[in-house]
Order: structure tokens, then C-alpha cells, then sequence
DNA sequence: ACCCAGGTGGCCC
DNA sequence: GGGCCACATGGG
């Protein structure tokens, strides 16, 4: 079933490529989008790449060192501006102080490097294991609210939402590949984005015939 | 004039 | 453990 739905969705949208990135630095720059694109279209948060980009700041240790206000400045249009710019600012901080760089972390098992990574405020589940997927090329299946709502949507979820339970039962359905798991979030939201927002939009839906609009 | 976005943490019960 | 709330810019 999961893989049929992924089978369709990547006949439908096309390969997706996720994570997008513009620089050569591209482990931390997707650990940056990550915390940039929380409740946020990534729209905005292309911006704010492009600004850090401008300032040579795509790098941990740059930003780590830059001055709060400076860097408020350039993430601005990704919204909560104050309050991502300091969790940033303090990831940062944690990640050049204890291991230089975000590659060394990545050194350590999985296990260890999502601990690690919840243990800082302001990167939670999702954003720990975007970063762990995407950057790190660690094999764990990134949940969100999308995934959520299609998997319901399509009745194959009818409990209420638990991020663990649903990406254990997600892990336990896919082949454990990380390109897999890669495409297959990136077309959930491209799903969501276009056809499973808050208000579905089921017209032209790819997954119509499968959908059961139990929600 | 609304509603929503590739969440998270804090506080309350 | 669950239910609310603040955080904030930009697009539909």
C-alpha cells in the first residue's frame, strides 16, 4: 500500500531530489533550512539562504561567531525571526564547541547523533531527523504534519498523532533504502502542499481512487 | 479579512 | 499524557 502510494506520487510529481541546497557546504546548509523552514513555507526560507549565501554565513561556524542582530536581519522573512535566529545562533554554538563541524557529529551512530540532536532546544523530532536524513545520510524516515493528514486521509492511520508510532510503522513498510526514504517524505509534501492542506483540495488529487476522505 | 506554512517549547491540568 | 499558546513573515 505505502509503496504504491509513493509509485504513484513519483509518476505523478517526478523525482524531487530532496535536499535542495546552493552551496558547497551542503550538510550544514540543510541543517540551517531545516530550522528555518519549521512552520514556514520554504519560499520564505529560500530568501534567507540566499541572504546568509550573500554573507558567506551557509557555515556553522559563521554563525556561531555573527552578531544576533546581524543575523535576525537575514533570516527575517522566514517568520518567528527572534526566536530561530537565537536557536540557531545556540545550534551553532553546541555544534562547532563540541565537534567543529556538523560532518564530525555525524561520526557517531544514528542513535547517538539523534539524542544529541533533541537535546538542543529548538531543534525537535522532525527537524532532528530532516537533518539526520538529508545531511547526515542516516536511515530514519522524517515525519510531519503532511504525513500525518495523508496517511489519515487515506485511512490507513486512525490514531490520533504520535510522531515515534508513525515513523516506526513508515520504517517498518519501506525497503531501507536512504534514497527511498528521502524521495518518499519529499513527495508526501509535495502532496500536501498541493493537494492535502488543512482544507483538502481533492480535485485532481493523484491519490483519488485510493483516498477514502476519512478525515 | 481571513487561513495557512516542510514545528517547537513552555505552561497548565 | 493532552490541550493551548506564543513565535512572525509572506502567499493564496
Amino acid at each position: 500500500m505505502i509503496g504504491k502510494i509513493i509509485e504513484i506520487l513519483l509518476k505523478y510529481f517526478g523525482k524531487q531530489g530532496w535536499w535542495p541546497t546552493i552551496s558547497e557546504n551542503k550538510e550544514e546548509e540543510i541543517a540551517i533550512g531545516a530550522i528555518l523552514t519549521q512552520q514556514t513555507s520554504w519560499k520564505n526560507v529560500e530568501r534567507c539562504i540566499a541572504n546568509l549565501s550573500k554573507a558567506n554565513a551557509l557555515d556553522l561556524k559563521r554563525i556561531a561567531e555573527m552578531d544576533l542582530k546581524e543575523l535576525e536581519e537575514k533570516i527575517r522573512h522566514a517568520g518567528f525571526y527572534r526566536l530561530k535566529a537565537k536557536r540557531l545562533k545556540e545550534f551553532a554554538e553546541y555544534v562547532v564547541k563540541n565537534h567543529k563541524s556538523l560532518r564530525a557529529l555525524f561520526r557517531k551512530p544514528l542513535r547517538e547523533c539523534r539524542e544529541e540532536l533533541l537535546s538542543i532546544k529548538g531543534i525537535g523530532k522532525e527537524t532532528a531527523d530532516s537533518i539526520l536524513l538529508y545531511a547526515g545520510n542516516k536511515l530514519i524516515f522524517v515525519v510531519d504534519a503532511y504525513t500525518f493528514r495523508i496517511l489519515t486521509r487515506l485511512g490507513i492511520w486512525r490514531e490520533r498523532f504520535d510522531y515515534e508510532k508513525i515513523r516506526k510503522f513508515l520504517e517498518s513498510k519501506l525497503p531501507k533504502d536512504l534514497e527511498i526514504y528521502k524521495e518518499a517524505h519529499a513527495l508526501f509534501v509535495e502532496l500536501g502542499k498541493n493537494f492535502c492542506k488543512k482544507r483538502p483540495i481533492c480535485k485532481n488529487c493523484p491519490l483519488n481512487g485510493i483516498c477514502k476522505k476519512s478525515f
